[in-house]
DNA sequence: TTGGCGGCGAGAGCGGTGCTCTCTGTTGTG
DNA sequence: CACAACAGAGAGCACCGCTCTCGCCGCCAA
């Protein structure tokens, strides 16, 4: 195998014309496909309706994309990374609390402008599909960020533990190691709090893109800039 | 032939023979469409596997269903209903706090034990599908459930209001009018906490279901009684 | 009692899907 | 230059939702 010399970046420059064609059209076929999903839909997204756009036969996507799960597979991944990518670029800036709005707006600002592809990473899991491994990374963008703003927090005093935060015994505690690993300045409580109120934000998000909140509180404009200061305020930022 | 049962006067007099076939066979296809549910998910559900597990031909199954989307619906509203009920099962009791609690676990057991139906109506909608009128009075069990326990709780004092809850303003107040004319005691800031409280569940239930919370709080049982007790804390029930 | 209407299931068929296989032409490399 | 890897085309398989037609038979009314 000759790739493993590309794998290891010794051959870069001399990329050849096939192989640019080749990457050229693996992300036209993403682009295409990105396309069809503003429209349609995760689940009636189409193999056969992407390569008919890109003027090519269906079979000859297969030698992109080995099947229809590996395109979503990609998918997926790309808007793992758009959603990380937007969350990033909102963090930053003096004022935490702010950087804290500002990310819960970026987040929620993404998932309503396409919100396909959030469906695609926070909705239903996709029949018969299973998520590989390679998603995990990019599905810990936000999160991570989110406490990293803690540990920040922490070290600015800008944290106050909330006294009414139960610190995690037994297994929970133990579950938390995870995250006190990640981030050890940040009290536990605070810690279990941020998992609850990570779901909150995408509990809250995916109710307002389903219509779960059609009839109570849609437009949640307001609703979700008061939840996100009372998130904010749960978690002790301040 | 049933025959001798009509004539024995058996029926129901005002339901021929016909009408009783249909509406039990109308019942047997939600069944098995619910049996395959278990195992292959809402969007890949076959009208024609159905038919066939039914020893019957596809376009038979078209004189009970109009269209898949009408099974769906109609599988979607049985959902809203064994959810309801298992909730309603749930509530009453003199602890107030016993029974907020009684019924996020029945929430959440119920997603649970049937998690493709619990995606069929808090998943990613489908595709090309809308959902009719007909979904939201039994979409609106749970959260009425709720409301109901949150009067009891304001009328015998076991609700102290947060101190720190904000009271809404502008279109966040305007709002949360609907939610006042249902439970006129609760106040204000208590009834958009519990809005806040509702996203946080249904949040936590997709992300354990949908597999996000693997890697950190899996299984989320701690994780899950620590979120319920907290989020009772937080809209003032004691 | 009987004629007819309407609900019912069977079957064929249409256009779509994911996916496989084979064949032919092209591209890059020893 | 020869050869191997690769790309696209096309046919084909089994499945899908859905429609239409055609007999059969339960049911109601004359």
């Amino acid at each position: 195998m000759l790739s493993f010399l590309w794998h290891t970046g010794f051959m870069n420059a001399g990329r050849t014309a096939r192989e640019r064609a080749r990457a050229e059209l693996t992300e036209e076929i993403k682009v295409e496909a990105r396309r069809q999903l503003t429209t349609v839909g995760a689940e009636a997204l189409s193999l056969r309706a992407v390569s008919r756009e890109l003027g090519m036969v269906s079979s000859a996507l297969y030698r992109y994309f080995r099947s229809r799960d590996d395109l979503l597979t990609a998918l997926i991944i790309d808007a793992y990374d758009a959603l990380g990518e937007a969350a990033e670029a909102a963090a930053g800036g003096d004022d935490l609390l702010e950087e804290w709005l500002a990310i819960y707006r970026a987040v929620r600002s993404w998932a309503r402008t396409c919100p396909q592809e959030y469906a695609l990473i926070y909705g239903s899991p996709i029949s018969g599909y299973k998520a590989p491994q390679t998603t995990v990374a990019p599905a810990t963008r936000v999160p991570l960020l989110l406490l990293d703003l803690l540990r920040r927090a922490q070290a600015s005093g800008r944290l106050a533990v909330p006294p009414d935060a139960p610190t995690p015994t037994g297994v929970l505690a133990q579950q938390a190691q995870v995250l006190v690993e990640l981030a050890p300045e940040v009290p536990t409580a605070v810690l279990v709090r941020t998992i609850i109120v990570w779901t909150q934000l995408f509990g809250m998000i995916s109710f307002e893109l389903f219509g779960q909140l059609v009839g109570s509180m849609d437009p949640a404009d307001e609703f979700f800039d008061s939840a996100s200061r009372q998130m904010a305020a749960f978690i002790g930022l301040r």
